[in-house]
DNA sequence: CTCCCGTCTGAATCAAGCT
DNA sequence: GAGCTTGATTCAGACGGGA
């Protein structure tokens, strides 16, 4: 749930710091086991979660590039599990962790390969999550298959859940949209992994931590699923992704972390970021988000007045504007919906975008009216 | 195992009825229940298999586009399980009815959605499948989300399992790396939707299957892991698709199919081809290499800051670049190209030519920005 | 003949607010 | 909470007709 929404300000940087003033675990990172940390947390306090949870990737023997350099491979004894069962019951005790501590609108986002997402995605469906989409994340520089055995493996998948079919999530469409050109944003992603100064290295120039996430990712994710002020969980933060992301854009961010290197690196890493400009971090709302404007307003206002003809963009239907605000179109009368559904014989219509005034070239819907009205008010 | 493997011959077109000359089931749809009919089947007998099992889908009310046209959507009896549980136990079923009849090197390839695609994911592994790899088909031209709720769904996952980690599959690494330029084949596969010409339609114009698979994709696996004369089995076989691929590319097939509907259309489908047309050879060749980059991916690859002042090549207009990838030019806000075209007072405008960064002498095009991703992209 | 424009459609878990 | 009203929402590609 927004901060809109709740009709609390947010102007400052760091809004949700005045929201949950007492809320000392805001902006911090727990130490210790998921399930155990988040006890930690009340129930029903975060609007969205990122989560990264180990891949059980089961690697045999080394592997070796085609030049016979050792592939540095994710071997670190928290992506160990023994069997299924053992990854299915850790999948359930962090799920339902989480679960409990996610507002009743909140998003989850779990990443994973196919080592691991199908049993996480079974599992979600299973704890009665609902799936809204699974995304997969297209790496434009992937590891190439060096034995020549597979596919080059060059995509992970990410899942979009929600606790229940009823939730309603934040979903900024319209910002999605304009940040993709004017085209709905599509379920796959395409984008680089994180290398070069983006990725943290220790003073000996080793990788700080195997699978490091770009930033870009968990842009995309909290601009689509968050708005400024919210809180987000990391439940395995690692070397704070999720946190660089969420300070940048003025959330909130929780994370939990077992691994004393990783936190030690996360922490420098967000005390070296400057959040964003509030001004900047306005999310772009499309029709959705403007005021309401009676159709009556239109007469009251004088911009159109009783007795008009108007008629849909191709004339072959025609309707009379009442003073009462109908209009009545041979036996039909109603709202301009209503009526302009009933003409067409359909179930329903979008009147203010069917019904036009002027004839020839001056032709022009309705909408164009309540445009004016609206710049009016705002002026 | 193919017969290059095992020495046959494979001259003839049909060069499975000459090794298998007393099957009978061979280039035949057994018509019945998956797992009944597969145990007519030898085990043992099958180098691939392709599954399009039903999705499950759990569709709610009616849907309809922005212009009230209603979506005809995949509603069939066969679609519909009534429960998690119910799926799983029939999931399991087909899955041990294949495993029996697939050699001990042969592949199998199952395609599905998140509404269905994790639970057969946990399966096979339950099973003690060994999955190769995931491949995610990216549609050139999915359908819409039209109520602007979700992201699109523009892609379906398939599944690449062997019997067993100690499978050796055929996998036709060169002949992929040629057909993809030279480059390795990767695990995602752009390809457009099975429509015009190629959908099987009935007397009254009308769709003979809901969810008619493009050959183009059936083409790609069988070239991957299958040779010629090897025998590939298509467990849901609808309109024949596999079939049809396999007998142009010199497969012999073995189809099982429910609705005898679906089968007299496969037949006449398959009677019509003559084995080796090179028109189905030909892949689709996507919109890879001229990359298509949202304005977004400056903000989250950070070549570009929120806050940060665009104008105009003469300086007339200027807006501000929020978080989200939108533009706001006084009380214009929306994409780069929307609002490049509010603030001229025109119907369209191109922004990465129209918005600058910088001012004066290192005034340059946003467009310069873009060009910079591609390269970045490209290295 | 080509080009342009209108129309149709595809595996989809697709509304929100007020009375 | 049920029921009613308002009104927001689509991309690529195939195809057919007319200029």
């Amino acid at each position: 749930m927004s901060v809109l929404r709740t009709g609390v300000s947010f102007a400052a940087p760091h809004p949700s710091s005045q929201r949950d003033a007492g809320a000392s675990w805001l902006n911090t990172i727990l130490k210790g086991d998921c399930v155990a940390a988040l006890e930690k947390l009340p129930s029903k306090s975060v609007d969205l979660v990122f989560a990264d949870p180990p891949y059980n990737l089961q690697l045999g023997s080394d592997l070796h590039r085609p030049d016979q350099s050792k592939v540095d491979a994710c071997d670190d004894h928290w992506d160990q599990f023994e069997s299924f069962e053992a990854y299915d019951a850790f999948t359930r005790a962090w799920l339902l962790a989480v679960r409990r501590v996610m507002k009743p609108d909140a998003s989850l986002y779990v990443i994973g390969s196919y080592h691991n997402i199908f049993r996480v995605g079974a599992m979600l469906q299973d704890l009665e999550f609902w799936i809204m989409n699974d995304i997969v994340w297209l790496k434009s520089n992937p590891m190439p298959n060096f034995r020549g055995k597979r596919f080059t493996n060059a995509h992970e998948t990410i899942i979009w859940a929600t606790k229940s079919p009823q939730a309603k999530p934040t979903f900024n469409y319209d910002a999605l949209k304009a940040f993709n050109d004017d085209l709905q944003m599509r379920s796959d992603w395409y984008l680089p992994l994180c290398t070069g100064s983006e990725r943290l290295k220790d003073a000996g120039g080793q990788k700080v931590h195997p699978t490091q996430k770009p930033e870009a990712l968990l842009y995309r994710i909290l601009t689509a699923s968050s708005n400024p002020g919210d809180v987000v969980l990391d439940p395995f933060f690692g070397t704070g992704t999720t946190g660089a992301v969420a300070k940048k854009l003025g959330r909130s961010y929780v994370g939990v972390e077992r691994e004393q290197d990783y936190i030690d690196a996360a922490r420098a890493r967000l005390e070296a970021i400057t959040p964003n400009d509030p001004s900047a971090l306005e999310m772009h709302k499309g029709k959705r988000a403007e005021k309401r404007i009676p159709f009556g307003t239109l007469l009251e206002t004088g911009l159109l007045e009783a007795g008009t003809r108007l008629t849909c963009a191709k004339g072959r239907h025609e309707a009379i504007v009442r003073a009462d605000g109908s209009l009545k179109a041979g036996p039909h009368t109603g709202s301009i919906h209503k009526v302009g559904a009933l003409v067409q014989g359909q179930d329903a219509c979008n009147g203010w975008t069917f019904w036009h005034t002027g004839s020839g070239t001056k032709k022009a819907p309705i909408d164009d009216l309540r445009k004016e009205i609206r710049s009016r008010l705002q002026a």
